[in-house]
DNA sequence: AATATAACCATACATAAGTATAGATCAAGC
DNA sequence: GCTTGATCTATACTTATGTATGGTTATATT
């Protein structure tokens, strides 16, 4: 009949929650629709529920099914032949556990947000730890592939007092016109690279260290000076 | 009938010379399903693909998917309704470029790749940029979380001299022991916090600033000195 | 005790949906 | 010209599959 009743779900918990407290027969429902999806690719009929669980009869697994629905787990289309999905939330919290085999037995499901990375507050010397309310999520690896960026290791400590050292990895965004000041993986008409801060002047480039002990290189503008890109995040590993 | 035919592609880029070189219509079919997959969570019929691309008769998109299926495309379970599915492969390609709106028409297929973050190399001053030939993923977020890890972010500059600088996210590691050297966050009796570098001598700890222009925190070992955890790893947007 | 939930059973009805068969036109390649 | 692939059409057949209706027993909660 109709769709998803009203969801007075949030979070991930809640969804974890709910399934923690299902009784154990609407559970081995719950992760046999995850199996028979994930292998199949389709989604199940109640006949082949029913079979799954060892049930003669189609409305059993229509009940259970309607339980489900009540707890917002589940949601169909009416009417419809296999038309019955898990609700995106739980999806995700089964999708990891789900074997390609002929077990429907599915140990405790995993939070996402085991695989997230929480910024919990803002530390300052002097004060205490200022905790963040809702933590938010450290989104690195997908925020800079999205706009195209690579990583290169950094040898060396020209640019240590731009905070960054030896061994660290900095983030590259591919882009040939550098602001001045910016900070930029340059190829020199020597074939050589270098990690360094850059200024365009009248006839030259300054490709400068951020180590006093070194020189800046001047590069003159008929020459073949190749920027890579920019340097717009670093990562370090202690 | 059967199930797929014999599929002789091997990756991902032979999956995409295929969609690529699809005639128009297939190729709106394929746009179609990936799209009312995504959309409704489950897989469409026969006559909901008719409807979409505007033909009168299901047995046109039973030949489409006839076609398909020979390409490799798409798969079915014969005799049972929406049970098809897209390959893998397939399903990937086109996946992160579906949008739930009412458009099918999907620009070109984006790859899973595009979402990682690639180490292409090595890049130290006065040598080229030493490529590696398989790049790794920067795999950082779900590497901290799982060994419990949280973000803070950094405001001041104690530490700038060991490359932390204002503005940073450090990542911790909840340890409440430890080594000589390790650069910890630190909780002060007086509700105070810091990110110092830590040492333990006989009668006191010491905490020491990476910065020369400040002193380092004694603190007597009858007193009360909390370890929250050490700095494993640094994130710096520049 | 009364009520709600859980979990199973049966039969019957209705139709969504896949398949079968047959046909047509157009375009491209040999 | 012939063949193959692409793309559309129609009608008919079949059944997989959801829904409706009705029933029972056991357990937990109020």
């Amino acid at each position: 009949m109709n769709n998803i009743e009203n969801n007075e779900f949030v979070s991930a918990s809640d969804y974890y929650q709910a399934i923690e407290g299902l009784p154990k027969r609407q559970r081995e429902v719950l992760n046999l629709i995850a199996v028979l999806i994930k292998r199949n690719g389709y989604s199940p009929s109640l006949a082949e529920l029913a079979e799954g669980i060892n049930v003669r009869n189609r409305m059993t697994i229509n009940q259970h099914l309607e339980a489900l629905k009540r707890k917002g787990l589940v949601s169909w289309s009416a009417n419809l032949k296999r038309s019955l999905k898990l609700t995106d939330a739980v999806a995700e919290l089964l999708n990891d556990q789900v074997e390609d085999n002929n077990s429907n037995t599915i140990p405790f499901p995993k939070s996402k947000s085991e695989y997230e990375l929480n910024v919990m507050g803002t530390i300052s010397a002097g004060s205490g730890i200022d905790a963040i309310e809702n933590p938010e999520k450290l989104d690195i690896e997908s925020y800079y592939a999205k706009i195209g960026c690579y990583a290169l290791k950094v040898k060396g400590d020209s640019m240590i007092d731009a905070g960054i050292n030896d061994g660290d990895y900095v983030i590259v965004k591919p882009n040939p016109s550098p602001n001045n000041g910016d900070i930029v993986v340059a190829l020199l008409e020597d074939g050589t690279a270098t990690v360094k801060r850059f200024y365009k002047e009248s006839n030259s480039f300054k490709l400068v260290p951020e180590n006093p002990s070194m020189n800046p290189i001047i590069i003159d503008k008929s020459s073949n000076l190749t920027i890579q890109g920019i340097v717009v995040g670093l990562f370090r590993q202690f």
